[in-house]
DNA sequence: GGTTGACCTGGAGCGGACTCCAGGTGGAAT
DNA sequence: ATTCCACCTGGAGTCCGCTCCAGGTCAACC
């Protein structure tokens, strides 16, 4: 087991089909392969690298920016030392993103015990 | 002080004067005062509003639930239990997107550790 | 040989949340 | 008196990230 169809790498990678075309599409995904009749043909690397993607996406990087560090990831090792430096300022706003929903948080859960019947002035 | 102009609100609240507006006419904010001429003043009381629906968009709470909950808030005292389960099931989402946030954060340092030179496979 | 069903393409459409624009008003400063 | 500036309105436009559509292909099963 190493090939996975369209479907298959939907399902295993949690993004819709329509996803994976528009991400092969704007350069997210590159080199996919295709069989005989033309259709795409995913491996094991692609779908890992499409967890990384998923990865990015969901801790909120845009488009733009993974598209940045894929175009990168085609290079060789010589790009190392930039996808770091991508990678630390996102792990950085990773943080602020959750310190900043944390304080949030706590905010909405205030709210919640005022409501819940606890004291509270307004 | 307890009145605010447009500009002012904008920079105490955050929220761009152009939103203030849009907010104001779908809804989120109602009740705003005008002056002689037309011209929106803001009261504290406004500006504390402002505030909470700050912290529900920053924890990514959709325009139309914030709707449902300014319409609530309207309401009297009969509408706590219903407010207070909005903020509760939102508290809830809260939670797991910080969850999330922390498990693909740890991924995304589990790269950087590779690309810093630390051990790796691929 | 006909009908599925999963896939293909290019391109249009959508939903969310603003953001910008043209044209106008009213009060204050020069 | 005029220039300025912050504000007003309704409505159009923008950006992002998909998502959907029409029309077509190919292998497979009945």
């Amino acid at each position: 087991m190493s090939s996975y169809s369209p479907s298959e790498t939907a399902e295993k990678s949690g993004f819709s089909i329509d996803t994976l075309r528009y991400y092969e599409k704007i350069g997210l995904l590159d080199g996919i392969a295709r069989n005989a009749s033309g259709r795409r043909v995913f491996s094991d690397d692609d779908l890992s690298w499409l967890g990384m993607l998923r990865c990015l996406r969901e801790t909120g990087m845009p488009i733009a920016e993974m598209l940045r560090y894929s175009e990168l990831a085609r290079g060789g090792e010589e790009t190392f030392a930039e996808r770091l430096e991508i990678l630390q300022d996102h792990d950085r706003r990773v943080e602020e993103q959750i310190g900043l929903l944390r304080s949030q948080q706590k905010k909405i859960q205030w709210k919640i015990s005022f409501y819940s019947g606890g004291t509270g002035s307004a």
